[in-house]
DNA sequence: TCTTTGTTCCGTAACGATTAGCTAATCGTT
DNA sequence: AACGATTAGCTAATCGTTACGGAACAAAGA
């Protein structure tokens, strides 16, 4: 006979038999009815036989079958998490609050990841929905009036919008105040005597962006200083089309003296951006942006950021979704908006007026 | 009357009823066998009959439910992916390329965080044994000898090992050298001249810490640098212990002037600490570490990395993950090692030799 | 005409847990 | 002692899907 089987099994692999909360009752001489109830607690059961319930689980080695569970409660307490970039830091933080406030509830998370791809976020949608989950958390990526109508379509769940909204798209949410947070920064650098600032936006159309556009204006406004369209350019909130943009800024015939990034991707393009021109930040050239780093207090310059509560953003999503999941539904949207905070570092001076007089 | 309904339902929640494949049956005027065979494809199905079920499924909006198929199939295509820390930009550039690779498998992730408590990741294992996870990916948070066994006793499906090795856990996994990485950049730091170089290193026992420490070493011999056990310090992998360490180091009476940091979170304390004591790198100190940014580009100073290939590391753990997963199980332990790249930038220079003579 | 060989398609028994519905048994109360 | 009320535990149906065994029927060979 060919073939012999070599008796070294290292790699721990599928164990024999499965063990079924019949093995549990046969072991403890009850019905599985009563194991059900004592490890759920749904009926009461005698101490004794709790016990010996008990016992027998240890014994075999038994765990609840989550599947059957949920096939049978018609909930799986999953929660989708649908994000458009996983590796960007403000995501990932957020993330960390999310999983810390849904571990807590006794919810595990399916991560999806659409990397910014409206088709992808449907498949995941669909995918989402087979797979039962019971609500789901979306950064979604994309926008217009058929972008909103066709995530209503797909979705079959509650769910919440996490940093964007939708225009259309009847969803709780949660954001920050982009308009203020952006107003206080660009405020600062008026405050500071800068005239021409230019601000990189993300795409025109998601709220997140367009809020923080507004902010900009108003500040503008409030300092005295007319609106010029050619110093709004679109980063795309990814790094490359923001150094790009930057670049041409820079190199214009009146370039800004100060430059606000409307979040940390862009911010980085924007600082590649302004090394790649040799200049010196902040002497010949102020810079601020949306997001907070981690990493802001180790390099040079230190930026002055709007950091976002990620935290709370976090978990008010999870608070916000499950309080769909119960019953008691409340009736109507909520939105809920958090505060920003301005974190002034060293990369904001007053404009370089000696480079006009020499 | 009281309690009517007013008819204003903006909010997307439960749909009213399941449909099931059975009413696709119903419709289409065939069996529900034969609508899992054409949707599945585990049986011929005439092509007529088969357009009656598209129709039908087409028409009563069915998707077929996951939760089911998993119970009935023994599989769930759910891959879990137990982390240390999600914050960490390493594990999240990981965590991109896997959800990309177990996507593109038709795999769906379970996020679990166990946030660098191993009483948490004991939770998470055992939650993804319930929720009959079909195998695992794991970026252990402990040590010593208990631990594999610990991990080993809950484990039950097939798992990968990311980022570091247990000793006496015997599971396939995917590393980087880190004594290679680390050797050529210690290697650069000593040829600049160098011969005081410190080392922040992770938890002793931890492979990736230990590794990278031999390594260091490794360069020292090369260099014919005698070994100063002072110079290593236990930054534990984290931010602030390592930023406290740069500063004991600093403020030592013989201090390094050079400095390596086995990963992106100590080095950002460390960068903090140096920008603390208001030194200039890398005129007064050099500095390098493990984890590559993408923000190192930007910000000054530029920092001299080995960087990892995350891509490969994730998109390996998965291939080595499913194929674990078929039938044809391979018997022995794969364990795949990965080259690490040296990214030289600005953060490193001969040593201040001015200092002395002055 | 009567097998034989193939094809489709259907009925139905799992998968493993929960729970509605039911049967006894126990306990006070009158 | 009889009665309802309460309780503990059991049986079996159920969740939605897949896969096994066989039925029905057509084409082909004897």
């Amino acid at each position: 006979m060919e073939g012999r089987i070599v008796s070294n099994s290292p790699v721990i692999g599928k164990s024999s038999r499965k063990v079924t909360i019949r093995d549990v009752a046969r072991v403890a001489g009850v019905s599985t009815a009563t194991v059900s109830a004592t490890l759920t607690g749904s009926a009461p059961v005698s101490a004794p036989l709790m016990e010996r319930v008990r016992a027998a689980v240890a014994e075999v080695g038994y765990r609840p079958d989550a599947i059957a569970r949920s096939l049978r409660r018609g909930e799986t307490r999953m929660l989708g998490l649908l994000l458009a970039d996983i590796t960007n830091p403000f995501t990932t933080a957020v993330v960390h609050a999310v999983e810390a406030a849904a571990h807590a509830s006794g919810y595990t998370l399916m991560l999806c990841n659409s990397d910014e791809d409206p088709a992808k976020e449907r498949t995941y949608l669909d995918l989402l929905r087979t797979h039962r989950a019971d609500g789901v958390m979306l950064m979604p990526v994309g926008f217009g009036r058929d972008y909103g109508q066709q995530i209503r379509r797909t979705l079959d769940v509650p769910a919440v919008l996490v940093d964007r909204t939708i225009p259309g798209l009847p969803l709780d949410a949660v954001t920050v105040d982009g308009r203020t947070g952006t107003r206080e920064a660009v405020g600062h650098l008026a405050t500071l005597g800068h005239r021409r600032i230019a601000i990189l936006s993300g795409p025109a159309g998601v709220s997140a962006s367009d809020e923080r556009v507004t902010g900009y204006r108003a500040a503008l406004d409030e300092a005295g200083i007319a609106f010029d369209p050619s110093l709004v350019r679109d980063g795309a909130f990814r790094q490359d089309p923001a150094r790009a943009a930057t670049l041409e800024l820079l190199r214009a015939a009146e370039p800004p003296t100060a430059l606000f990034a409307c979040n940390n991707l862009m911010a980085i393009g924007m600082m590649r951006a302004v090394a790649e021109m040799g200049l010196d930040c902040p002497r010949d050239l102020s810079v601020a942006c949306f997001d907070d780093f981690d990493w802001a207090e180790a390099f040079q310059p230190r930026l002055t950021t709007v950091a976002q509560p990620t935290d709370a953003i976090g978990g008010q999503a999870v608070a916000l979704l499950l309080g769909r999941l119960g019953e008691a539904a409340a009736p109507g949207l909520r939105h809920i908006v958090l505060p920003p905070r301005l974190i002034v570092r060293d990369s904001c001076a007053p404009p370089p007026r000696a480079r006009r007089c020499a």
